[in-house]
RNA sequence: CGCGAGGUAGAGCAGCUCGGAAGCUCGCCGGGCUCAUAACCCGGAGGUCACAGGUUCAAAUCCUGUCCUCGCAA
């Protein structure tokens, strides 16, 4: 069975490893084109195409699939597998041969781009992976198989997607065993049951001390890789990456208002005291608290609304 | 050539505008206080001020070039 992959971010990178070390016969990764980015914008590809080059194989980055039917009928694979892929697949290239997709959520729940992200953001303890039959509509498609996952308190962005990662290409390497045996048995989705997340905007990332201190934590854990939660101490823009509900201090300050401590990063939230564990100031790099607090000059001690 | 900030003891920073004896907070070593301590007090070690040129009686500080780091924007 030959597949062909279509993945663009790290979700995607440990999905195709996974297939490639299961064995799997992948003819080519189709991702999303190079972009510009960082200093001096120069075009960068995705970390994907590495990977896929150093496995010998092909790499395509076409702008519009839909204008591209006849090269992926050239490629001749026999199923499509998808995983953060980032675009639709127009329904001509879903009539070519069938696609299957892997999706960080227990669908219906959490349809669209931000799966992992909302889980953690909504304060979840669970969330899963599910492995379905791409349609045109966004996320809707049968179910061959889901698996539930536990999010830990401690765990962010970063650990809980190397989590669903891993489940997601034991789930992936076990339907795609069933397909070929010819056993796979799908279901349809309750759609009435079904929720969506958004794309998320670089001004989400702002925390609200207005809010209760655990939903600033969970915001830090949901963005810590991007856009991450940030806040403003006078023109200083301070990205957190790392934090916890301080539930041994007694908040003595107004909302929105460092608490006076010497080796503690302490901002004061609604319901309690937000204790910022890793952050970084503009220009700088990214710090422990108590380091930062070493060097740091507060040019306000309240959160500039 | 997208915009901008910065490279000063092991770490994080100040000093640079107005050139003229290298400082702060932590860490480390030693001593003291204490039932005890991540707390407090005293003392100590540790830096060719990124690199290379230039200006000057004198450069961390002014000028030029190189390397590296980071923020924004995408």
């Amino acid at each position: 069975m030959k597949i062909l992959f279509f993945g663009t971010p790290y979700f995607a990178e440990v999905v195709l490893k996974g297939m490639l070390d299961n064995g799997f016969d992948v003819v080519g990764v189709v991702c999303q084109n190079d972009k510009p980015a960082g200093r001096g914008k120069k075009m960068v590809s995705p970390a994907i195409v590495e990977i896929a080059k150093a496995n010998g194989l092909p790499v395509y980055q076409f702008e519009k699939l839909s204008q591209h039917i006849e090269d992926f009928k050239a490629i001749g694979y026999d199923l499509a597998v998808t995983a953060s892929y980032g675009k639709f697949l127009p329904k001509s290239l879903l009539d070519i041969n069938p696609c299957i997709n892997v999706h960080p959520s227990m669908l219906p729940k959490y349809r669209g781009a931000t799966p992992i992200q909302s889980a953690i953001l909504n304060g979840d303890t669970m969330t899963g992976v599910t492995v379905m039959k791409t349609e045109i509509g966004m996320d809707d498609g049968d179910i061959f198989v889901q698996k539930e996952v536990e999010i830990l308190p401690e765990d962010d962005y970063t650990s809980l997607q190397d989590k669903l990662a891993n489940v997601g290409v034991e789930l992936l390497v076990e339907t795609l065993h069933k397909i070929e045996n010819g056993t796979a048995v799908r279901t349809a989705q309750d759609h009435e049951k079904a929720t969506f997340v958004r794309l998320i905007e670089k001004e989400d990332g702002l925390l609200d001390f207005s809010k209760p201190a655990q939903s600033l934590v969970n915001k830090v854990r949901a963005f810590v890789e991007s856009p991450v939660a940030y806040f403003f101490l006078g023109e200083d823009r301070i990205k957190v990456y790392k934090a916890k509900v301080a539930v041994d201090i007694q908040a003595d300050a107004q909302v929105g208002e460092v608490v006076p401590n010497k080796k503690r990063f302490l901002i004061k939230a609604s319901d309690g005291v937000f204790e910022i564990l890793r952050c970084q100031a503009p220009g700088g790099k990214v710090l422990d608290a108590k380091v930062f607090l070493n060097g740091y000059r507060f040019k306000s001690t309240v959160v500039t609304v």
